[in-house]
DNA sequence: CGCCCGGAGATCCTATAGAATCTTGATCTC
DNA sequence: GAGATCAAGATTCTATAGGATCTCCGGGCG
């Protein structure tokens, strides 16, 4: 299963599509390609947080010159998944600590829940569908094996989801600030919360429907709420209880 | 004029100086001091908005290779100075609308008084000197003569102090992202408050004061009713009424 | 008069090579 | 035994060259 590579998917780099052309054909230039592979491969710890990427070896991986492997790592840099120094290469980014956790979700709950509310209020047909069918692929995939890949589709529908509800405000820089945390939370961990799936599930449905009630405020309660809980499942996660 | 060159100023790309090395030296290399220049260019309407941003022109211009001028462009499409057409090349970012023009503040003004209000509470004295000097310095440079360079200058002084007090909250993630919104800003147009220093000088002094008085709520006060009135001023300053 | 088409020029994209720098391991000294 | 010194290897950084693509402009056609 997961067919769905969609390999074409630019991470925050989208052009407007407003009254612009009819946006003809981006072709997708190797530089594109290294930068989606890398981020991939950080994100999903294919490459360890903390070790070297190296330019000639990811070049030699991907069957490429190091130039576009270049280009690709100054633009991963921007985004936060891997850090340079000056004449010593790449790294990908360090774990996030207990610290680092909680500051990503205060940030999120100063982000999202605004986003919920001018979601539910600017909201058009085409961002109701695909909330909607986000919040049912998750219903049949309840990411509740002990597979890594099951773990891993989990995650990025729930990344989706917030994506899209973002996306769904009209309000470009927001979308983009949310998206840019994600890519944060994705390096963290993937799927730590032992019976977490139903719960985000459900979280989810509350804030679709507070949605297409076009309730701002309702919607705004159940982000809130949603993030809250997650916070704590991530924390459960961890070795909350002492240091054990 | 402006001798304050300092061309060792890497943008948001500085890494943490809390307790790791004493950070020997992150030589220059020439990528970064591309990024600089072409920042600074793009800033400075040097390169209108919209017009074509050629690599190997500025490679030229600069008189390095085409090379590092790549990667310094990639980082900048990420900072969103400049979009890419995957095979026709740069653009410097068009002008905001009016409408970007206010969801850009609808975003310092969910973004900023929270920082104020984090500012207040974390700050520690190395952080008050550098909002007390930059608002001294502000003090000193009132930004009212309607030479272009005593405009720009007085435009950076606003956006340092901005960024200073987003640093002081002790929050990574929140301080870059109110720095990347100054970018966004700085584009958009500089100093064109007719008569706004002082009133920008006044309204930062009160921001200033209530973190020294540690009073969160009252600095995030401060700070909103600040980006209001500055909001405001940009609206004049554009073509409402009539000009001053 | 407006639109479509084709070729010259310029630009971008990718690969490769050489100089400078950092990292690693072994050796030497205290 | 611990720490510093130094050389070999690997890697980064920059420049350059060739192939592919886009842009621009003039001519032909409806």
């Amino acid at each position: 299963m997961a067919d769905d590579d969609a390999p074409a998917r630019a991470g925050a780099h989208e052009g407007p599509e407003a009254d612009e052309g009819p946006s003809p054909r981006p072709r997708q230039v190797l530089a594109d390609s290294v930068y989606e592979a890398v981020k991939a491969m950080v994100m999903d710890h294919e490459i360890q947080p903390g070790a070297r990427v190296g330019i000639e070896a990811l070049a030699r991986a991907l069957d490429v010159s190091p130039t576009p492997v270049r280009e690709a790592l100054a633009r991963l840099e921007s985004d936060g998944l891997v850090t340079k120094r000056s004449l010593a290469g790449y790294r990908a980014t360090e774990l996030l600590t207990r610290a680092g956790l909680d500051e990503l979700f205060e940030m999120r709950l100063l982000l999202e829940p605004r986003a919920a509310a001018l979601a539910a209020r600017n909201a058009d047909d085409a961002d109701l569908d695909a909330i909607e069918n986000l919040v049912e692929q998750m219903r049949r995939h309840p990411g509740t094996g002990d597979r890594y890949a099951v773990y891993r589709d989990f995650a990025a529908l729930d990344q989706r989801f917030h994506d899209t509800v973002a996306g769904a405000t009209g309000r470009r820089l927001l979308a983009d600030a949310v998206g840019r945390l994600h890519s944060h939370l994705h390096i963290f961990r993937l799927g730590s919360v032992p019976g977490g799936g139903p719960l985000t599930l459900a979280e989810h449905d509350r804030i679709l429907r507070a949605i297409l009630r076009r309730n701002p405020d309702r919607a705004a309660e159940a982000m809130r709420a949603h993030l809250t809980a997650s916070l704590d499942r991530q924390h459960a996660g961890r070795g909350l209880p002492r240091g054990g």
